[in-house]
DNA sequence: TAACTAACTAACATGTTTGTTCGTACCACA
DNA sequence: TGTGGTACGAACAAACATGTTAGTTAGTTA
């Protein structure tokens, strides 16, 4: 990922508040298009380039970082198929499975809680 | 908050996003230092000079700017006191509150998963 | 009038994330 | 030999988040 300065107040920080298993599990998802991507992959397998059609507004680079993270936070697997030309699928994993019903549940408060905040501010 | 440029894109696909309301919650809930200071204040009403005291490493900026973002966000009440000095109180909204039950699945999860990758990575 | 406390606030510096643009590897097929 | 498609990667720039330091307000007490 991108390179970090190991002595940073910054980086020391952000290593300190991932022992708190909340504050990981927020920091695992938190990505810009993580959830979005997570959303699509688990309605079906998804190559790399239907992904890229859907999210069109996505920049590669941001594409290939953000499913590269979740690949190495085991939220997702990454198929290479050597055909030509080249293929490469993407699927949950268990454990992102296991996520999702939770998702769904901060999905309900969020839709409940903008609502709430559109009333009044 | 911090000012923002209207017009990056940067800020145009927030907007984007935030449309989702899994995003939406999530980002809620994004700052570095929220889940911290929620989890705190969930277990009693906390004041100011508490919550530094216990979070000695958060500087006064980043306190300060977590708390007012999670107040405007409909997170945490702040209640002043107009005594001599002065006494801030903050406190979990009902909204906060149904949330933590959400927070805690994140968190049993975010434990499992760690542990999952403690072990194959 | 000066010192003291709580709860901030402003200005600036640093570091990280995100976005933009261009280029690469691989193999097939014309 | 050149073109085409997929799935990236590298270098750079812009914007934002966080951290550091010093100062502010209001009232009270010495």
């Amino acid at each position: 990922m991108g390179t970090r300065k190991q002595s940073s107040t910054y980086t020391r920080n952000e290593k300190l508040i991932i022992n708190c298993n909340m504050s990981y599990a927020v920091h695992v998802i938190g990505g810009r298009w993580k959830l979005l991507l997570l959303d699509k992959i688990r309605k079906g397998t998804s190559r790399y380039s239907d992904l890229k059609k859907e999210f069109s507004y996505i920049s590669e680079r941001m594409l290939t970082l953000q499913l590269k993270s979740m690949e190495q936070d085991g939220l997702i697997i990454r198929n290479v198929f050597a055909e030509v030309p080249i293929r490469v699928e993407y699927t949950l994993t268990p454990a992102a499975t296991e996520l999702i019903p939770i998702l769904d549940l901060l999905s309900t408060w969020g839709s409940k809680q903008r609502a709430l905040q559109g009333d009044n501010s």
